[in-house]
DNA sequence: GTTCCGCATGAATCGATAG
DNA sequence: ACTATCGATTCATGCGGAA
């Protein structure tokens, strides 16, 4: 078996019209957010990023299976003290397409990025929006169960106590958790909230998500040899996700910089194909 | 002192003409879903809900004082396996009506609703929408900060070899109730991320959101002896924490029996102020 | 007086069945 | 065809009773 990892530069949109109709399993991209990260992809301006989107919107709806899944990593900017209305907008206008606006997604940033200001918290949270074209989807929900070990962790840390406390508290009576609740259990489905920390060790792209996002819903949403699909590749996590998972793939990307860098990182892991096999090997170099 | 705590029967809209414009500082509601409890709202359907609630948030605008601040909890229901959009229509349409929506803050709940179905996850995050009058507003960010080093580690390995301890703590992120237990230690200032239980209490009447929800906002936006409005009272969680720290407050219930409810539960709280300080009694059986 | 175990119950969602 | 109702699924939490 060969996997096949498609690495294009160009425009998103011109690219798209040379992909085939249904054909693509899963769609996961973070976009340049509206007048984010000028620098490289010079930057839309919240007004106009709908319109911007949508015909690569419309592209994305064509290319996709039927059963297939579209997931749009995706937050608003503050504009004047505001939260720009861009993505509300979109829901709606992509639901015009065709689209079905299926789930929202939190990606809930633990190392969310620093700063203090007079009106505002941090911001921590990212939208994972979840489109499909039809009702009926695949979903492998089971690879995505989340075992004893991981899923004890994340309790344990929220767990208060296991000695009661009555009335000397506002909020009423304090935790009393039965640990064998969850010891002894194998494992248990996820919700719809992801905790990820952001991963700051790429210095070179300014926003790229930790592999686990894409791996996770790769997982959840597509098989071995299935095909997926980054419009908006950047540093090629989604690719080289997919790759190591044994899924084909297509990235596009416009900036030459970045589509060179993954192009590199994507040859060495073709070559180990034909050595013995090393599934989850070190073979590229995160 | 005396706080004054306004518990009045009637329909949300008509009640509000009542109030003077310019008089609340914070706005703190969950009115009732889309075709959620039907029994004792009759629901609303979907596409009429954005034309049921404007004429509301039309006078919650003018009650509001122009340093106040609104908080929306609503979270979309899913219909024929897609989310509906009435909650981003409500926000556009807010927008039309002169709100500012400043901040979007997500509500993590831990134990979200059990179920499983071959095409979605439990849903586990409401929304928990900051619509404002003017770019400036009143925050007391100092208030709400949370504790940070490793007592959290410090306690999992109490914790893990069974010794004994007292943990008034709800939970670890940012809503401890005795955050004074952690004075000496370095504080920062929380996301805009909130997880949080529902607390399933009284076999009663269930809550719309933990108490430690409201007494969050009411801490960042409000000083004592300010007033808070909640048009959408239900068990009245929002005025008994209101008035617990010090806030005037004024809730608007449709339902006789919960009216009736809260009223009972108020009353006791107000005459233990002539009695020896007792502050957190038990003057409200929760 | 503490700790542990069992059990009811939710702002849920889907699919099938009934009018 | 379109709504109304019901059963099945699932799990964190609070509470009562037992060890």
């Amino acid at each position: 078996m060969e996997i096949k990892t498609d690495i294009i530069l160009g425009d998103s949109y011109e690219v798209l019209k040379t992909i085939p109709s249904d054909s693509v399993d899963l769609i996961i991209t973070s976009p340049p957010y509206a007048d984010q990260r000028k620098k490289t992809y010079g930057g839309i301006h919240p007004d106009k990023y709908v319109e911007w989107f949508l015909p690569i919107s419309e592209e994305l709806l064509r290319v996709l299976k039927p059963t297939g899944t579209f997931i749009l990593n995706i937050k608003e900017k503050v504009v004047k003290g505001e939260r720009s209305t861009y993505v509300i907008e979109l829901i709606l206008e992509m639901k015009k397409q065709g689209w079905l606006w299926t789930e929202e997604f939190i990606w809930h940033k633990k190392n969310s990025y620093p700063g203090k200001w007079p009106n505002r918290f941090r911001d921590s949270w990212e939208r994972l929006l979840q489109f499909n074209k039809n009702r009926k989807f695949n979903m492998y929900q089971e690879e995505v169960m989340v075992p004893v070990g991981d899923w004890a962790k994340t309790r344990l840390k929220k767990l208060s106590q296991r000695d009661k406390i009555r009335d000397e508290s506002k909020v009423g009576s304090g935790f009393g958790k039965n640990i064998s609740n969850w010891i002894g259990r194998e494992k248990a489905y996820p919700t719809n909230v992801l905790h990820l920390a952001t991963e700051c060790n790429n210095k070179k792209h300014s926003a790229a998500f930790p592999e686990s996002l894409p791996e996770w819903f790769i997982k959840l949403f597509t098989k071995p040899e299935d095909t997926v699909l980054d419009p908006f590749m950047g540093s090629g996590t989604t690719n080289i996700v997919a790759q190591r998972m044994s899924r084909h793939s297509i990235g596009i990307e416009i900036i030459p910089e970045y589509y060179q860098m993954v192009k590199e990182q994507i040859r060495p892991v073709v070559l180990s194909l034909f050595e013995p096999k090393e599934k989850y090997g070190k073979t590229n170099n995160k």
